[in-house]
DNA sequence: TCTCACTACGGGGTTTTCCCCGTAGGAAAT
DNA sequence: ATTTCCTACGGGGAAAACCCCGTAGTGAGA
């Protein structure tokens, strides 16, 4: 029997590694990549705009502009019929099961062989989704039936959590963002009850390995 | 005139992005990539047991196990003649800086396009060198022509660095290295000096920055 | 031999962080 | 209507981080 072409599109910031495993993939025809964009912004507008849907999407997370939560969730919400594969870098299980809870239907490592690509892509588009050896966590089965709701962050606390990983200290944030210190002190409060820690430096860590922020050196370094 | 065929060694934690990178790569013939490797130390033993040398090695910083700065250092105390692209996936002036400090001929960031990548091979093969427009920087050139000495850290200040980066306080770690808070805040502040910041937040966030640390999130946190 | 870097400590201090206790207004959801 | 969440404060205090000042031994290298 003849197999149907599988369109997908492909979301990352690194143009030569999604060229690289574009061209791996569509060796054989089966796979063909129809959308290509370098975050999530770019993918949306590009998505807005196509004749087709394509089927499913390779997401990375980390990226500038638009990361893969904010894209997962607008998926999700307006063109629920494209899958999510994930495709991230280091194997961060919070990262991974945040976007589980987001809707994204499996996930891969980077570090995985390049033909398993091809065949979570083909699992999700025959069954609808691809459990690595990874799903098996309490944690992503928690997540993936709801049994743990997802903190979203405010705005507030997303700037402040950029001020936090910073030298500044709590009153210095405080005059940058316009507010006293003590509700500088609140918003990180509530900062660290989302995040489960209970101090600065765990809390500016656990943000990088998420994804929420950044991670470059402090600006007035000279190594 | 027929060019003769160069040989690279690609060396990235990364296994699909380096299947996919190659296949690209050596689509012409051009370029034939003789030895993979999923780190530092995997690399110098195929390296070591190999009959012949490659001319170019494609070297990821952030790796497992051994990761760039060490790769690279081995590389030019015992292999001078393998020239360094460095192919990283994020533009940390920082941690490039530091790859030219210990030798390498050329860097490229992942998001460049993946013609680029074979543009810097046949250029570092021809001219023993490549350089990106990032080369420009200041610091890039005072540290190519050794105005800067980069520092290095001792074991004692790699430990530390390490407990800096969880939510134990400096008695807490003083205990698990078993030495006085004193010592632990003495290496820290060579740690500060070094890295030229005043807090810990900011010192473990350069740390993640130039992958001397891994950044995975607190081992106590659930989401 | 003399310096230099690393390590290890201590005294005594300031600043910052962190943690309670509150109050209070506004917006959104039930 | 009432709860719930966010935001914005404040008082007061304990703990941690940070910053000087020292001394001293060790081992590497000039």
């Amino acid at each position: 029997m003849t197999q149907p072409i599988i369109n997908i599109a492909f979301v990352d910031d690194h143009e030569s590694v999604r060229t690289g495993i574009a061209t791996f993939i569509c060796r054989t025809g089966r796979i063909n990549v129809q959308i290509e964009a370098k975050n999530g912004k770019d993918f949306l507008q590009k998505l807005s705009k196509a004749d087709t849907i394509p089927d499913i999407c390779l997401l990375d997370i980390n990226m500038p502009v638009m990361n893969g939560y904010e894209t997962q969730m607008e998926l999700t919400k307006n063109w629920p019929q494209v899958k999510t594969l994930v495709l991230t870098s280091h194997d961060a299980e919070l990262a991974i099961c945040r976007m589980i809870g987001y809707g994204a239907k499996g996930f891969l490592v980077k570090s995985c062989n390049a033909s398993e690509i091809e065949k979570a892509i083909i699992s999700i588009y025959n069954k609808g989704i691809y459990h690595s050896e990874l799903a098996r966590s309490s944690l992503f089965n928690a997540i993936l039936h709801k049994q743990i709701k997802l903190p979203n962050f405010t705005e507030q606390e997303m700037d402040v959590l950029r001020l936090c990983s910073t030298q500044l200290t709590y009153a210095e944030i405080a005059k940058k963002l316009d507010v006293s210190e003590k509700s500088v002190e609140g918003t990180r409060n509530s900062l660290f009850r989302k995040m489960n820690v209970t101090t600065r430096t765990a809390l500016v860590l656990y943000a990088v390995e998420l994804g929420l922020i950044p991670h470059h050196a402090p600006a007035n370094s000279e190594l």
